[in-house]
RNA sequence: GCCCCUAUAGUUCAGUUGGAUAGAACACAGGUUUGCGGAACCUGAAACCAAGGUUCAAAUCCUUGUGGGGGCGCCA
């Protein structure tokens, strides 16, 4: 419908003496701050300076040269000083969109704008030392998200992790399971897997402050792995494998999976002809000592070393390598990293660098995410501050069981069901309804509130809409009689949908879907307290309607990554 | 010390990328029972960190200051 406006628009300046594309005038219409002002607004500001006139002026000759133009799909046009206003035939539009919406269900508001482009999106990447946390469920939350925008808008996604699994961090595990774990296994604690291994990561910390030695042995243990000692390579295994599994169970009940998983160990050493290829270029260089590093000051970066003077490399030479294999492989246009800000520099970095290697215009992107911080403040591992993602979702889960439990009787598995959905439900959109930049508070208080701004009060406005359709049974045609306020405001939401779709695509940003899927379940919960919908004189439209949002919404959470439920 | 990010009701967040009257939610005060599910709906009070600048137009862009967060390892 925009299309019509800017085309009436075009040929109208065109007879003003004002040549302007497409685009250019899709770009600067708008949306009246109210509806009764006009469904799409444009302002003459700019024009003022070309036509050397007054803008509201030159706004009522826009409005008289297209008021002459033939045309079906407005009721009226109209200025508001230097605003030429377009108000739609409700009726027409109403018809249109809730048709569209109906026939075209999860293809409705899709775009084939990145067909033909394959793009990997890497999360969450973690250590495999500890449990996931509070912070990598934002992290899985976006990945995921952004992975189904890509596909909405006709992208070949291909979502992976990188597992972190090299390094003292691990080590510290290891010998500390050493140590105090003999025999135990996480069946024998009857814990997962991945808290089992944290737990000793954890004692690791506690120990070390008695005993400043034990940093010592957790070095000369990497030296050993580094080596090949086929003991500590044992251990490591085992315990890799058990981070490894747990994390497995999490992702899986969080509802992500991953097309290729890439592992750190078996990366770590695969730069070096990266290295060799730069000092050769003499982009690189190697210092008397033997470190070899890189001079990035004339961007503001500062020296970045790659290789440490005993030889051995450092982790951005992975990323390096990586991200070469990945678009070898892969055939990639795209390639983004879902990383927190604090790796903001890492990335700056590791894109320079890349970018003097000849590896120009790849594509590279670091989807850069604020920190998750807690009322106390920094969430922090040793200190037994962070917020366990498995702890978080149970706890959840115990919540809603309750509420569920008072409410209605169920059997278990529908309990389970149900409590696992809506307690998702809350937490994906407690996390994805903030911009996807901004830090962010978690507040858990709040995270355990099903009203008002929540993933459970837009589930329940679905419910209802699905139980409206049950009750009234299959519907085919529908007519429109006089429209009340409520149902058009709610039409013209649905119909912004694609528009926030390829927005949210285009700025690769998950909030603008969140945010609109509130305002629209806001919506619809006001309209069905303002119109009845079965046995009312316009039930045919009514439920059309309802349906219409249903689809919508379903649509709108599903880019989200969040389920829906026929009944709560 | 240097670099990056950020600042909107009591609190947590929006604000169509420079446009018309800055929107919600929570909390607070009050209200909606005989209609499709009250995890709902309605009413009320409440905000752009400060000072300059650019512009027809600034919460939005620039400068400075102040507050908050992050980064500056031969860690990952």
């Amino acid at each position: 419908m925009k299309q019509v406006v800017v085309n009436l628009l075009q040929k109208a300046l065109e007879e003003l003496g004002v040549k302007l594309k497409k685009e250019e005038i899709e770009k600067v219409i708008e949306t009246p701050p109210s509806s009764d002002m006009g469904d799409y607004a444009f302002p003459c500001f700019f024009l003022a300076s070309k036509l050397k006139s007054e803008p509201q002026q030159i706004a009522l000759e826009l409005r008289a040269k297209i008021k002459k133009f033939p045309m079906t799909d407005f009721d009226d046009i109209q200025t508001s000083g230097a605003y030429v206003n377009f108000i739609l035939d409700r009726k027409n539009m109403a018809r249109k969109i809730v048709w569209e919406a109906i026939t075209q269900k999860k293809n409705f508001g899709k775009s084939k704008i990145g067909a033909g482009r394959r793009t990997m999106v890497e999360f969450p990447s973690p250590n495999t030392n500890k449990p996931l946390h509070l912070g990598h469920l934002r992290n899985m939350s976006i990945g995921e998200s952004i992975s189904k925008l890509l596909e909405f808008n006709g992208v070949k996604v291909i979502r992976a992790n990188l597992y972190n699994d090299r390094g003292t961090h691990i080590c510290k595990s290891m010998l500390a399971y050493q140590k105090w774990g003999r025999d135990k296994t996480p069946a024998s604690k009857k814990i997962k897997s991945d808290h089992f291994v944290g737990d000793f990561y954890v004692m690791f910390n506690k120990n070390l402050k008695k005993n400043k030695k034990l940093e010592d042995d957790a070095q000369a243990m990497l030296m050993k792995w580094e080596e090949g000692d086929k003991r500590v390579l044992l251990l490591w295994k085992l315990m890799t494998n058990w981070a490894i599994n747990g994390f497995n169970e999490t992702y899986k009940k969080f509802g992500i999976k991953h097309d290729v998983t890439f592992f750190e160990s078996k990366l770590y050493e695969k730069g070096r002809t990266l290295v060799e290829e730069g000092l050769k270029n003499k982009l690189f260089v190697k210092s008397k000592k033997g470190d070899v590093k890189i001079n990035l000051e004339g961007e503001g970066l500062g020296e970045k070393i790659l290789l440490r003077s005993d030889g051995t490399s450092l982790y951005i030479v992975q990323d390096l390598a990586l991200a070469k294999i990945k678009f070898e492989k892969y055939k990639l246009n795209e390639s983004y990293y879902v990383v927190g800000s604090e790796h903001d520099y890492h990335f700056k970095t590791l894109f320079s660098i890349l970018d003097k290697l000849g590896f120009k215009n790849k594509g590279l992107k670091h989807l850069s995410y604020g920190m998750v911080n807690l009322p106390e403040g920094k969430m922090k591992g040793r200190e037994g501050t962070v917020v366990d993602a498995d702890d978080l979702i149970e706890k959840v889960q115990e919540l809603v069981k309750k509420e569920l439990i008072s409410r209605a009787k169920l059997s278990k598995r529908e309990l389970e069901k149900r409590s696992l959905v809506i307690s998702l439900a809350a937490i994906k959109y407690f996390l994805l309804k903030i911009d996807i930049k901004k830090d962010m508070l978690f507040n858990p208080k709040a995270s355990i509130n099903f009203e008002g701004d929540t993933g459970p009060y837009i589930l329940y406005s679905y419910a209802r809409a699905s139980s409206i359709l049950r009750k009234a049974g299959v519907q085919g045609k529908f007519n429109i009689g006089e429209m009340e306020p409520k149902e058009l405001e709610l039409v013209k939401k649905l119909s912004q949908f694609p528009d926030v779709a390829l927005r949210a695509y285009n700025s690769l940003n998950p909030s603008l879907i969140a945010n609109y899927s509130f305002q629209l379940a806001k919506l619809f919960n006001e309209f069905y307290h303002a119109c009845p919908v079965i046995g009312s004189e316009n039930e045919s439209f009514r439920l059309a309607l309802v349906e219409a949002f249903r689809r919508v919404l379903g649509n709108s959470l599903n880019l989200l990554g969040i389920e829906t439920l026929e009944e709560m």
